[in-house]
DNA sequence: CCCAATCCTTACGAATTGTAACAACCCATC
DNA sequence: GATGGGTTGTTACAATTCGTAAGGATTGGG
C-alpha cells in the first residue's frame, strides 16, 4: 500500500514547493514539473494518481493538456488556475478536469480537495470513515470495532450511527434532543428509551464497567459525553 | 437510461429555483426540499446521484447530514455553503463532501462540478468486463471468478448481475429498491426474497463467512453495501 | 434519609434478512 | 419429444436487528 502519488505542473518554483511541502506532510508523493514536456516525458514511466495542472504554461496550452490527460490516462486532474472566470472554470471542468482551484489558493484546501477525489477510488486512502481512539479502532465502512490487540466486534447500523455521534463531538456534551434528531428522526414521548437501549449495547461493545464507564458518561438530566482522544482518517 | 436525480437541500427557495431551473435546462432531473427532515423522507424512496446540500439548515445540522450521507448512503455530496473560510471548506471536504462551493455562485459553474462528478463515477466502471478486488478477478465474459491462487469458480448470469452492480458501487449503500430496479424490474411483493437468495449464492462463491463477512455488508432496514478495492480493466 | 425523576438493563416481539430445500424453467443433446 | 444438468424463483423456517415494555438501579433535591 504505497502512498498516493501527485505531480505538480506549475512554472513558479514557490507554488510547487509550497505544494509539495503540504502533500507530503499529509502523506502523499509528490513530482514537481515546471514544463509541460517534461511532464509528459515523466508520465511514460510513472502513472499518477492524481495530477495538479496549472493552466498558464510557457511550453503548451495547459488546457488541450488536460483534455489529454483525463481522456487518455484517464487520471484525476485538478486545475490550478489564476484566471478566475466563470467561463474559465466551466471550460476547465467541461474539458475533463476533476475540479478546479483558484490562485491563491491555501495548500490544505489542496489536499482537501485532493482527499475527496482519492477518497472514491479504488484502494485509496480512506480518509473520513475510520476512527481511533483510546486504544480501538473504529471502522465505519466495515461496521468494525478492533482493539489494541487486533481482537474484532462488529457493530450494527444503529449503534454505528450513535458511535459515531460521539465520535464527531469528543468531549462535548450531547443532549438527549441533539441525539433524537440525528438518529431517530422525530422526537417521540416514550421512544426515547430506545436511545437508552442503544447506547446500553454499545457500552458493552466497548466493554466498558457499568460502574465506572470511562469512555460513554452519563450527565443526569442532561444528555451523554464522550470522553476518549479521537483522531479521523 | 434516465437523466440523473439532483437533490437540492436549500432553506431558501430562490436558490433552490435557480439551481432547479439550471439543471433541468442541462438535462437533469431535481428535487428540492427546504428542510433536512423532507430530505431525509424522501431518501428512504428515491436514489439521487448528487445531492447539494446548503450547510445552513433551519432543522439541523449540515455538516452531520454531509457525514452521514457521504458515509452511509454513500452518495455524491456537494456543499453549497456562505461561509467562505478555508477550514470551513476543509472540514467539510474531510467529512466527506465530494466538492464545495461558495455562494454566492454561478448555476453554469454547478452544473459544471456535477457533470464532472457523475462523468468519473460512471466512465470509471462502465468500461471493461473484467474487474479485481481483494485477490479476486470476476471475469464478466466467461462468467467466471478467479481466486488468488487462481482457481476457477463459475457464476451464473443472475449472480453475475449483482456482482457487477456492486463492483459498479463500490462502498457505496445500495439500496433494496435500486437493486430491484437493476436486477428483477418490476418491484415484486414477495419476490423480494429472491434478492436475497441471489446474494447469499454470490457470498458463498465469494467463500464470506456468514457470520461475518467482509466484502458484502447487509444494512439492516437499508440495504446493501460492497467493499472492496475494486479496479476495472 | 426519602422520594421522584431519570437512567440502565434484560427480555420479548415485530420486522427484516439468511439460507436450505424444493419446484419451475431453460436449453442442449440424444 | 424425452432426458439431464444447470440455473433461478419460491417457500418455509432460522437468525438477526432493533424498538418497546418492565423492573431495578442511580441520581439529586428536599
Amino acid at each position: 500500500m504505497t502512498a498516493p502519488l501527485v505531480t505538480i505542473l506549475d512554472d513558479e518554483p514557490e507554488i510547487r514547493s509550497m505544494l509539495a511541502d503540504a502533500l507530503e506532510e499529509a502523506g502523499f508523493r509528490t513530482m514537481g514539473f515546471g514544463r509541460a514536456t517534461e511532464f509528459e516525458a515523466a508520465l511514460k514511466t510513472a502513472t499518477p494518481d492524481v495530477c495538479l495542472v496549472d493552466l498558464s504554461l510557457p511550453d503548451r496550452d495547459g488546457l488541450t493538456l488536460v483534455h489529454r490527460l483525463a481522456l487518455e490516462q484517464g487520471a484525476t486532474v485538478i486545475i490550478i488556475s489564476g484566471r478566475a472566470q466563470v467561463q474559465d472554470r466551466v471550460t476547465g471542468l467541461e474539458l475533463g478536469a476533476d475540479d478546479y482551484i483558484i490562485k491563491p489558493f491555501d495548500p490544505a484546501e489542496v489536499v482537501a480537495r485532493i482527499r475527496a477525489r482519492l477518497r472514491r477510488g479504488k484502494s485509496a486512502t480512506n480518509t473520513g470513515n475510520t476512527a481511533r481512539f483510546n486504544g480501538w479502532s473504529a471502522y465505519f465502512d466495515s461496521y468494525i470495532l478492533v482493539d489494541e490487540r487486533g481482537e474484532e466486534t462488529p457493530f450494527s447500523h444503529a449503534e454505528g450511527e450513535v458511535l459515531r455521534l460521539f465520535l464527531e463531538r469528543p468531549k462535548r456534551l450531547i443532549s438527549r434532543a441533539v441525539m433524537q434528531e440525528t438518529l431517530g428522526g422525530a422526537a417521540g414521548e416514550s421512544f426515547d428509551r430506545a436511545m437508552d437501549v442503544r447506547i446500553s449495547r454499545l457500552r458493552t461493545k466497548l466493554r466498558e464497567d457499568p460502574k465506572n464507564p470511562r469512555l460513554i458518561k452519563t450527565i443526569y438530566g442532561a444528555g451523554y459525553i464522550f470522553l476518549g482522544d479521537v483522531s479521523w482518517g
